[in-house]
DNA sequence: GCGCCATATGCCTTGACAGGCATATACCAG
DNA sequence: CTGGTATATGCCTGTCAAGGCATATGGCGC
């Protein structure tokens, strides 16, 4: 359970991941919206926080959870090369391949992003 | 193992992915490649296919898989959401989300549920 | 036909991990 | 301090998938 990609397989856990884009929840809001047992919500925040995913603050008794996303930025490079694929034209992609499966070798420069 | 979050989480087949991203491969090109028995290989491939992922040809007694990264738009899908928060700044993400993530939110009032 | 090459599949073992449940910790109000 | 609330953790169990290995399938050349 090392990698992010680990990490979202987990339904359970992109649904946390979704519910904290909006705005940070404490476990009990978690546990409420999503029906998952408290035990699981935190255990579940447990192996998303260890992985850079969320922080908490704490709010009284309870433990105000926000998203941080940077993590899943590997994700986004690890799919950017894959996304020229089906940016064009996803319907035509099989014919597409057939056609220049791999002609136009272009640069694989990585962008560089800020 | 339906989702593509799951097939994904696999480092070999990442890799598989990877790898004919730039061009079809025949499995044995795939095996020399990557240097994972024969029959993960194909065991990996076989996961792939079935989710859509690639497709092969026969070439002789070869078979050739290419790349059919459909699938992969919904984790591109599911991506979106989140890539707003690293777009613009991501070292100012905590303040960002401090200044605007609740409006509502009750600071430090031990709100009595019920 | 026979052997050879390339790939697929079946069986088995092992390890990881999620879920359930009980319990521990921590904090608050009175 | 007491009781109640909020969250975390430990243990146990079932499940499921990856890896290893042997073997099956199928096309090829001779």
């Amino acid at each position: 359970m090392q990698s992010v990609f680990d990490i979202i397989a987990e339904p359970n856990r992109r649904a946390i991941l979704g519910l904290l884009v909006s705005a940070e929840q404490s476990v009990g809001e978690i546990e409420r919206h999503l029906r998952i047992p408290q035990p699981a919500v935190s255990k579940h925040l447990r192996v998303l926080r260890d992985a850079g995913l969320v922080e908490s603050t704490v709010d009284a008794q309870r433990r105000l959870y926000r998203l941080k996303p940077e993590p899943l930025e590997e994700l986004e490079a690890w799919l950017a090369p894959f996304r020229r694929f089906w940016s064009a034209h996803i319907d035509a992609l099989e014919r597409h391949l057939d056609r220049m499966d791999r002609p136009t070798r272009t640069k694989k420069k990585p962008r560089r992003r800020r």
